[in-house]
RNA sequence: GGCCCGUUCGUCUAGGGGUUAGGACGUAGCCCUCUCAAGGCUAAAACACGAGUUCAAUUCUCGUACGGGCUACCA
């Protein structure tokens, strides 16, 4: 049989980190019974019953959140729930003919958008005080003939499924374990509303039918509503499929992340944008909520490295492979995880973690193959790349992109802090000019002395540089030191960096002696 | 309010009846050093609380507190 697995998100506003993490797990979870040599799906469903909140924006940047992930899914078979809207209204009308939902000719009763969650809260607090009966809807037990004619003569109805009066429903999530609830607790649910519009849970239910559905794995926040899911898919006569449900991710103090009151900070694009590299995002989103411990690396078994022992632990740090290996639904947990962040400063604006991460990607990514096309992106993105660089100058390319990378953090680091290895054009940071330059005058002198020393040098490598500054500096009667951050400061106006030497090496020797004669720094700057 | 779920360092987590409660990020210190990173070493840092079971509870059970979810003619 095969296994299939949905994305199920609606795409109103952008794709949140956790359905992004939702549907990483979903993805992992066909990958891992594929390579195990079964059949698994992972296909793509776009919830956009809601015609008011549903925007086509929201649903493209659900496509591209996908493909930044690498999420790949049949593009051929993405389906649009609207377009099923008519047979969900069959389906609940067929049940009304079985007599396992009726027709409801209360009128529907206005709701101010407002603070609807509190009144819905609060409409639940008194139902629960006074004890209400669920089942006491009067048009619950209307013969059907009547029922048809009031329908036939245009009065507006609403379909409610017909729940037991008694019993409990039962099932076996692969997270959380086994879920009951009595059905005194549950109301009969409305299918259709009395415009006609089917709800949620019926749509949910009737394409994952229609999909042919397996495991559904999908957020916390729909544990409760099982039940009255599985009640529709007995209701229809389908096999129930496996549930399985994710803790959430919540926002520092352990409250929701939300759009309203954390703005961007939940979009998966924020991240995209903000530099971070897509494997690294992934990795951190698949730790929060599941981890592996205990299994052993099949990276570290397919080296052949003897010395590897049978409990070795897999790092945090994985390829899609190795996370694809290692992934199981009973190592995820069933508390929530925070994510960390912080819009009140700029250091911690998110999770250390995940900036951790992105830096050891940054670092550790296949030069040529991996980081090549993300830095020049960056670059193009801010008129920094040039086609030389594909070209004859691609060896000076990567051994500069290989020098500056070892300290980044970000994508946008090439463009920021690297910008003075690819233009001219550069900032000064102010702080480093007060520390590197202006401390000691006779800095002005020494830059261009030393300017006209590095010309001579030959040739004009790391190795030369260093003896030729060293001398300079012993005839000067300066410490290396000073010539060397002072140095670093002309050269690229900062006062942190690679090692000096190796600067010089990318800069070259005409650039860098033109910035050590420069005069820019000192121009309006007092001591 | 009712129902459901959860609670191990600041955060992500390992563990599980007897452990010096382990790791990672972050933080601090030291080493390295031309700066800053990286790397190496070290440190501070946790079993929410109360009962019960047991020779023994962080681990099992119950309760309390706290947090989360659901409780719509939203999705």
């Amino acid at each position: 049989m095969t296994i299939r697995v949905r994305f199920a998100p609606s795409p109103t506003g952008y794709l949140h980190i956790g359905a992004a993490r939702t549907a990483l797990f979903n993805w992992l979870y066909a990958r891992k019974l594929r390579a195990a040599g079964r059949d698994a799906e992972f296909l793509l469903r776009i919830e956009d019953t809601d015609l008011q909140r549903s925007t086509e924006e929201s649903t493209r940047s659900i496509f591209e959140g996908l493909d930044w992930l690498g999420l790949d899914y049949d593009r051929e078979r993405v389906v649009f729930q609207s377009d099923n809207a008519d047979k969900h209204r069959a389906a609940a009308l067929s049940l009304i003919e079985a007599g396992k939902a009726y027709r409801d000719f209360t009128p529907k009763a206005e709701r101010a958008d407002s603070n609807i969650k509190q009144e819905i809260a609060a409409r639940a607090r008194h139902a629960s005080a006074e004890g209400t009966n669920h089942r006491a809807n009067p048009f619950r037990d209307l013969p059907l003939e009547e029922s048809d004619r009031r329908a036939a003569a245009g009065e507006p109805f609403a379909v409610r499924l017909k729940v037991a009066p008694a019993g409990r429903s039962r099932f076996e999530d692969a997270v959380y374990g086994e879920q009951a609830r009595d059905y005194s607790e549950i109301e009969d649910l409305v299918l259709l509303r009395s415009d006609g519009h089917p709800l949620y849970n019926l749509s949910v239910v009737c394409d994952d039918i229609e999909m042919k559905i397996t495991d559904v794995i999908r957020g916390q926040d729909h544990l409760t509503n099982t039940h009255k899911q599985i009640l529709i898919y007995e209701a229809l006569g389908a096999p129930i499929p496996r549930f399985a449900h994710l803790p959430l991710i919540l926002a520092p103090g352990g409250k929701k992340l939300s759009k309203r009151v954390h703005g961007e900070i939940v979009s998966l694009t924020t991240y995209r944008d903000a530099g971070f590299v897509a494997a690294a995002f992934r990795n951190y989103l698949a730790l929060l909520g599941w981890s592996t411990t205990g299994v052993p690396s099949p990276a570290h078994v397919t080296t052949g490295n003897s010395e590897v022992q049978g409990d070795e632990r897999v790092g945090e740090l994985m390829t899609l492979g190795e996370m694809v290996d290692n992934f199981s639904l009973d190592r995820i947990h069933r508390n929530p995880a925070i994510f960390n962040f912080d819009s009140n400063n700029p250091k911690r604006w998110t999770d250390d973690k995940a900036v951790w991460m992105n830096a050891e990607y940054i670092r550790s990514f296949l030069l040529f193959d991996e980081l090549r096309p993300l830095v020049k992106a960056e670059l193009r993105a801010n008129k920094l790349w040039r086609e030389e660089y594909d070209e004859d100058e691609s060896g000076w390319f990567e051994k500069t992109v290989e020098l500056i990378r070892q300290r980044f953090y970000t994508l946008k680091d090439f463009s920021g802090q690297g910008r003075a290895y690819f233009s001219d054009d550069f900032d000064f940071d102010e702080a480093a000019v007060r520390k590197n330059l202006l401390k000691e005058p006779r800095l002005k002198e020494l830059l261009p002395a030393l300017a006209e020393r590095l010309e001579k040098v030959e040739p004009f490598d790391a190795v030369k540089t260093e003896e030729a500054l060293r001398e300079f500096a012993e005839e000067q009667n300066v410490k290396a030191g000073l010539l060397i951050n002072a140095s670093r400061t002309m050269l690229t106006g900062q006062s942190v960096g690679p090692s000096m030497f190796e600067v010089f090496d990318v800069i070259g020797r005409e650039r860098s002696a033109q910035r050590l004669r420069s005069e820019l720094p000192w121009a309006d700057a007092a001591p």
